[in-house]
RNA sequence: GCCGGGAUGGCGGAACUGGCAGACGCAGCGGACUCAAAAUCCGCCGAGGGCAACCUCGUGGGGGUUCGACCCCCCCUCCCGGCACCA
């Protein structure tokens, strides 16, 4: 591929002996002729078929949403993917490394709104941008496997795989109340809300709605998702521990509590007000009205010390004994006005606790005792069972409300090595003890045991006794996926008077988005308002039915997108099921930390339900994750708001892409943050200069070399070399894991100050040009995966025909790389005091004698006693003295 | 509050397994080249002291382990990220 004539259209690269002056690096006109060749090779970067005799590996970067921008942020994910692919490449692997476009959801939406362009025009001509951006850094990507979601092709599986998942009760419809945001008008995930607000527009409040909505029943899949996660031996903890605590595995025990007859309960209505008397044994003549209050707790051993019931004002019974009960009804009503008032002033998290005594007493199952039944604010509806038993005494939470309402407190647990409830206090709070080395007390025929023992005896007990179970409670929920958005995937099922929820049938998929529709700023979906997508024949009877308007979540999109990659253009199904099990599992996966709960667990979750539709055979698409850090400026991540964003076309125009996509992986390590600094890419391009005009300046001698390698090399000839073989050493045991891209670049920096330094030797004929050329060539393969434009121009100067990115990753010989001297620290007490040269291969004696011999130290140990001397082979000698 | 990660020169960072703290780059200073500037090249560049050889101090703070600690242990401060009334 390597032509003569394009390397002599180059105005500097005339061989010969140009003098400095005249040789000046232009990385604008190198890239643009090398982007201009690689152009005309669309399959340059292609994958091979699975027949392939190599190995394979699959490195992934996230795919970006089509803003029309590529920002830092992208530039940096993307720079380190197509290092690492470069060199799996290079070192014989078979590698895939596609790209593709998220390219539903909401921006394009707006822009429509804002532009009257529509999403589809708008989207599509975003995406052409950025990847003419991409190639212009010189991303080495296999656009043969493309996708865009946006387009039919792709998301009509998006549909085939809602069918199947509703065929199997994965997908379902239910009424429920749904995060709200006014600005998009559309329902928001759990995992979309962050502070209680919009993950897209930080100061709008989400609201809550009741809608029928569409979810996917992640959470059978809860346990399996945690279990999972010790396995991910490739992922950061970081991302692990967030998965775990966002799953949110709870063990503990769901008791019944009977709901007294309020008929009967209580003759004294002032006394009922007043619940914090009303602790009494339950008599013979209470009936109970045969409800259940159900209750989560994980500390069922607490369970003598529960001094009332709390509901949560959501809680199906509290809208039942309210609308027996105008009062209360009211007084539920203010609390929920006050919570959403709070909210609004901004409160996130804990608010200050509020409640309501409903009136009625349920019965403690374990000692028949009365407790009265309140509305709590801090009782939260969608976990647990939307209700608690409260037990001040050892709750903070609780103790925090009893304190405020005057309710009654009961200590049940005590340390183990006191005695007296007055030795643990009386004193508040009551807090609970930690349950290793605590006994339960005043707590019936369970006094006396540890608690943990506890916890299992009792929640034992109350499934004997038909109360309750030893249970697991989960803070994941269910996957809301409908959006009342236009431009997403159209969720593929109909509604018919008669035959009611009804799925399209396979054949009809994909049910094409309508292209041609108005978008407005009206409240609900937009493809209600037309008529041809809404009105449609039921597939059971024929007769009339509605097409569902709402469309996908566009993380259904992301959640499967990989397993597309392997095989784009399969019209017959998501992907050929033996191409999947040869690339798969990905083996290194990069991206944002940001994704490290939404898109991470939703993709996880996704190959989870694969498995089980048979489509694939393993159950975990990523062996290595790896969390880039952000790009930030002068302290704060890049954004328009704080207005320091640096345009990558900005450096790029400036510096070149070389320079820009080095700098990204040179000015810190790949998972901590970056601080963009312009002068540091100057300085990234100023040392890409000096190693072009280094190459310029030699490569005449390392085309076409004159003088043969002497029987023994000089001094200078075995510098070069040993430090041409560490680096080669270095940077090639670091790509296999390290990943620290920036020592590695500077690595090569001093390579390469070396090989300036040594100038004169070269230039007396120290070095042999059989030996200069290996070091400059090789020194342009190390260059390869960081500036591959830089590279491929000097691989060709330098006599190379071959493909520089097929071209066998350089080898290091341990020989050459060995030091024959060695530099030995010699320290008195742990001081440095001098250093010592020695054969590399000398004994321990010998390196003592040395040591000891050395003229300061010996000055310094004159009249001194030596009690110890402590000798690290190759490393230092430390002589203890009194 | 809980769970992660972090704090090293003027700045970004290096020191891989407890063994020379500050690699590499940026900024700065001095010099060469130049009529001059840019570019390039050479030298210096943690703090304090000393004419110098050198000495002392130094990795957020305090303690500890060790012949030896940026690294391990205990306590504390601050910064960043995640979760946050999860019973």
């Amino acid at each position: 591929m390597a032509t003569k004539e394009q390397s002599q259209a180059a105005p500097t690269a005339a061989p010969g002996d140009p003098s400095p002056q005249e040789v000046r690096y232009n990385p604008a006109e190198i890239e643009a002729r090398w982007a201009e060749r690689w152009a005309a090779q669309p399959d340059l970067y292609a994958a091979e078929p699975p027949s392939s005799a190599k190995p394979k590996y699959y490195v992934l970067e996230m795919l970006p949403y089509p803003s029309g921008q590529l920002h830092m942020g992208h530039v940096r994910n993307y720079s380190i993917g197509d290092a690492l692919a470069r060199q799996m490449r290079m070192r014989g692997f078979n590698v895939l490394h596609p790209m593709g476009w998220d390219a539903f959801g909401l921006p394009a939406e707006n822009a429509a709104l804002k532009n009257n362009t529509p999403p589809r025009e708008w989207t599509l001509s975003n995406i052409a941008a950025m990847k003419r951006q991409m190639n212009r850094i010189g991303f080495a990507y296999d656009w043969s496997n493309e996708i865009t979601t946006c387009l039919p092709d792709y998301y009509r599986w998006n549909q085939w795989f809602f069918l199947r998942m509703f065929e199997r009760g994965l997908a379902y419809r239910k009424k429920s109340k749904v995060n709200w945001c006014p600005q998009c008008a559309t329902v928001l995930a759990n995992e979309q809300v962050v502070d209680g607000c919009c993950w897209r527009h930080e100061d709008q409040l989400v609201d809550q709605r009741d809608l029928e909505q569409w979810f996917f029943r992640i959470t059978n899949y809860a346990q399996e998702l945690l279990d999972d996660l010790s396995k991910l031996d490739g992922w950061p903890d970081k991302v692990r521990t967030m998965q775990r605590n966002w799953i949110g595995r709870s063990e503990g025990a769901e008791i019944q509590f009977d709901l007294e007859d309020a008929s009967t309960a209580h003759e004294d209505e002032d006394k009922a007000r007043k619940p914090g008397t009303a602790l009494l044994p339950a008599s013979d003549q209470v009936k109970s009205t045969g409800q259940k209050i159900a209750v989560f707790t994980t500390r069922v051993d607490t369970i003598y010390g529960a001094t009332s019931l709390q509901l949560a004002p959501e809680h199906p019974l509290v809208k039942e004994m309210a609308a027996a009960d105008p009062a209360l009804a009211q007084s539920v009503a203010s609390l929920l006005d006050q919570q959403k008032k709070a909210r609004e002033a901004g409160d996130v998290g804990a608010i200050e606790k509020h409640g309501v005594f409903t009136g009625h007493y349920a019965i403690n199952p374990f000692n028949q005792e009365r407790l009265p039944v309140w509305v709590g604010n801090y009782i939260l509806t969608d976990y647990g069972t939307g209700a608690i038993m409260s037990v001040p005494a050892h709750d903070e939470r609780d103790f925090e409300f009893a304190k405020k309402y005057d309710l009654e407190m009961k200590v049940v647990i005590l340390p183990r090595n006191s005695n007296t409830v007055a030795e643990n206090g009386d004193r508040e709070p009551l807090l609970p003890f930690t349950t290793e080395d605590s006994l339960l007390m005043n707590s019936g025929d369970f006094s006396g045991h540890g608690c943990q023992e506890a916890q299992q005896k009792m929640a034992a007990f109350a499934q004997e006794h038909g109360f309750g179970k030893p249970t697991v409670t989960f803070r994941l929920k269910d996957w809301g996926v409908s959006r009342q958005r236009y431009w997403g995937t159209p969720i593929p099922m109909l509604y018919c008077p008669k035959d009611g929820i009804v799925p399209v049938p396979d054949s009809e998929l994909p049910v094409l988005l309508p292209d041609k529709i108005e978008i407005t700023q009206q409240g609900g979906s937009p493809l209600a308002h037309v008529p041809e997508f809404v009105n449609a024949t039921c597939p059971k009877c024929g007769g009339k039915a509605r097409r569902e308007t709402d469309t996908m979540d566009t993380f259904v999109d992301s959640s499967w997108y990989f397993y597309r990659y392997c095989d784009a253009r399969n019209d017959k199904a998501p992907f050929a099921t033996e191409t999947v099990a040869y690339w798969f599992p990905i083996d290194q996966y990069i991206g944002g930390v940001e994704h490290a709960i939404l898109h991470l667990i939703y993709s996880r979750f996704w190959t989870k339900v694969m498995r089980d539709l048979g489509l694939i055979k393993f159950s975990e698409p990523v062996d290595h994750q790896f969390s880039q850090g952000m790009v930030i400026k002068n302290g704060a991540k890049m954004s328009k708001s704080k207005g320091n964003v640096v345009s990558p076309d900005d450096m790029i125009a400036r510096y070149g892409a070389d320079a820009t996509r080095m700098y990204s992986l040179f000015a810190a390590p790949p998972d901590r943050d970056l601080d963009w600094q312009e002068d540091g890419v100057a300085g990234i391009s100023r040392f890409l200069s000096r190693v072009y005009r280094l190459v310029m300046k030699y490569g005449e001698r390392a085309r076409s070399p004159r003088s043969a390698a002497p029987a023994s090399p000089s001094a200078t000839t075995q510098s070069l070399q040993r430090k041409l073989h560490q680096t080669i050493r270095k940077i090639t045991e670091d790509f296999s894991g390290r990943w620290h891209f920036n020592t590695d670049i500077a690595a090569i920096m001093e390579l390469v100050n070396l090989v300036t330094g040594a100038e004169p030797q070269i230039a007396a004929g120290e070095v042999p040009d059989a030996v200069l050329a290996d070091i400059l060539r090789t020194l342009t393969l190390l260059l390869a995966p960081f500036a591959p434009y830089l590279a491929a121009e000097l691989w060709e100067y330098t006599g190379q025909t071959s493909n520089l990115l097929l071209t066998p990753w350089p080898k290091y010989d341990e020989a050459l790389a060995a030091e024959d001297q060695i530099e030995i620290p010699v320290q008195i007490n742990g001081k440095l005091r001098s250093l010592v040269h020695i054969d590399a291969n000398a004994t321990e004696d010998q390196v003592r004698d040395a040591a000891l011999a050395d003229e300061k130290i010996a000055t310094i140990l004159t009249g001194k006693e030596i009690t110890r001397i402590i000798l690290v082979p190759r490393k230092l000698v430390n002589i203890v003295v009194k």
